[in-house]
Order: structure tokens, then sequence, then C-alpha cells
DNA sequence: ATGGTGGATGGTCCA
């Protein structure tokens, strides 16, 4: 099983390069995140086309996550079961065959300290919770998308000038490691140890020329799932096309 | 160098 995760930036401005990544990869399931498009505008057909079943939680111009399956999507949950202030749509979860998925959008929050920076952390503390009262760290778990924190210094580009500033400030690694502490395992992690290995890299100043990223996606499992997962890989490609996004896929495959 | 790019939008906001 072939499972990818992919900060898109809006569904509309990235139909053909979708369209280019399911056909040369056939991934079994597609998590992805920033669709900006309320629901009934999301273009259903280019996946129902290509045998995909597709649920999604959108929302005008910002925000907005979805999944496609080749397999059956069951019990389908969108946002958080109690919802925290402003619910922007961010969350969306479902079953497929016996794997629990949760597809993930943080909040990005802007700068370290900024209004959007504490929103960010009560939304981490918000899905700590849910996770915590709707799983059990022996459940069949993948929790995957853009994380928008870069775990490690090992996950970002000149440690020594960004170490600190947003996506990799103590504060936010804290909260994020402490849902890796309930009973997740980096997949990328456990297949590479090396650092200089990014999914996101600025549109700004030749960002991706000198390879000046993070790695803010992610696919976080259980140790029931993490222990069939044979390869884990960042889809670098797709982040050469013209006008991509800023995110690349990053893909695991599973011996499920 | 106080910018630079990109998406949605139709003013700016967000990343």
């Amino acid at each position: 099983m072939l499972l990818a995760t992919w900060n898109i930036n809006s569904i509309n401005a990235r139909l053909s390069h979708i369209q280019e990544f399911l056909d040369n990869y056939e991934p079994d399931i597609l998590c992805m995140q920033e669709t900006k498009v309320v629901d009934e505008k999301f273009p259903r057909d280019i996946f129902i086309d290509r045998g995909y079943e597709i649920e999604i939680y959108g929302e005008k111009s910002y925000n907005g996550v979805a999944i496609a399956s080749k397999h059956a999507i069951a019990d389908v949950a969108r946002g958080f079961r109690i919802e925290i202030a402003k619910g922007s749509r961010r969350l969306i979860s479902a079953t497929i065959g016996d794997v629990n998925i949760v597809n993930l959008y943080i909040p990005n929050g802007q700068a370290v300290g900024s209004e959007k920076y504490h929103y960010k952390l009560e939304w981490l503390c918000a899905l700590k919770l849910h996770i915590e009262e709707n799983y059990k760290p022996h459940d069949k778990l993948v929790i995957c998308g853009d994380f928008n924190i870069a775990p490690d210094d090992l996950d970002i580009y000149k440690p020594e000038e960004w170490n600190g500033s947003i996506m990799a400030s103590p504060e936010e690694r804290d909260h994020l490691e402490s849902i890796k502490q309930w009973g997740f395992v980096d997949l990328f992690r456990q297949h590479h140890k090396e650092g200089g290995l990014f999914t996101w890299w600025d549109y700004q100043a030749g960002a991706f020329r000198r390879n000046a990223g993070f790695r803010i996606d992610h696919i976080w499992a259980t140790e029931s799932v993490a222990e069939h997962c044979s390869a884990v890989m960042i889809a670098n490609e797709l982040r050469k096309l013209d006008k991509p996004s800023d995110h690349a896929p990053v893909l695991a495959e599973f011996d499920l």
C-alpha cells in the first residue's frame, strides 16, 4: 500500500500536477492540504475518473483538506470532535481497510510570539486531546499532512540561522514531541538518518534551487503500522515543475 | 537590497 501526503497550495491551481502525480505514482491514498475551495466547487472528477473515492473538508480561499483513496473510505469525520475557537477546516479523518488515517493541516503560526503562533500552540493541544480521546497507541493509526513544524535541526536549512524561528521554535517542537510520545514513529526518519532532506521550500529568493528548505510534511504511524513500512521518499521532482506547489509530496510504502 | 514569490481575491490576507 502506497500512501502520500501533499500540501498542494490550491487544488484548482494544481490540477495538472496532481493528475501527473497520480498517474506516475498511483498511490492508494493521497492526503491533500490547502485545497482552498468550498466542497461544492471541489474538482472531484480528476479523482473519480482514476478510480479514487474522494472525501473533502474545505472552505473558501484558505485551508481545506481532502483524502483520495482507491479503496473504500469509511467512518469519515471532519474537524475535531470538540471544535476549538475559529474552527478552520484543517483536519479530516477516516478508516481505509483496517487503518485509521488522520490528515492534518497544522496552522503555520506566522511568527514566534504572534497571535497566530498562540493559535498554533492551542491547535496542537487540541490535536493531542483529539488523539487521546479517539485512539489508543496500539491502534493501527497514521497521522500525516503539513505539520508546519520541523522536528529537529536536521530538518532545517542553516539551523544556526533558523533554529528558534517559526516552524523550528522550542515550544512548538515540544508540543509536537509530546504528541509523538503518545505513540508515533516518524516514518521518514525511520528510513533516512541524514539531514538536508526537505519537503517545503519558500517561493522566494530561489530557495528550492539552493535547497533552502524545511522538512515540515510528515507521515507518522503507530508501531503496528510502522513495522510494515518498507520505504519513505520525497517526490522532489514535482517541486521543479512550472508553477509548482511550494511543498513536495511525501510517500510511504507499506507491506499491508 | 527592509525586497523578494505565489494563491485567492477584487482590499488585503495568508503562507
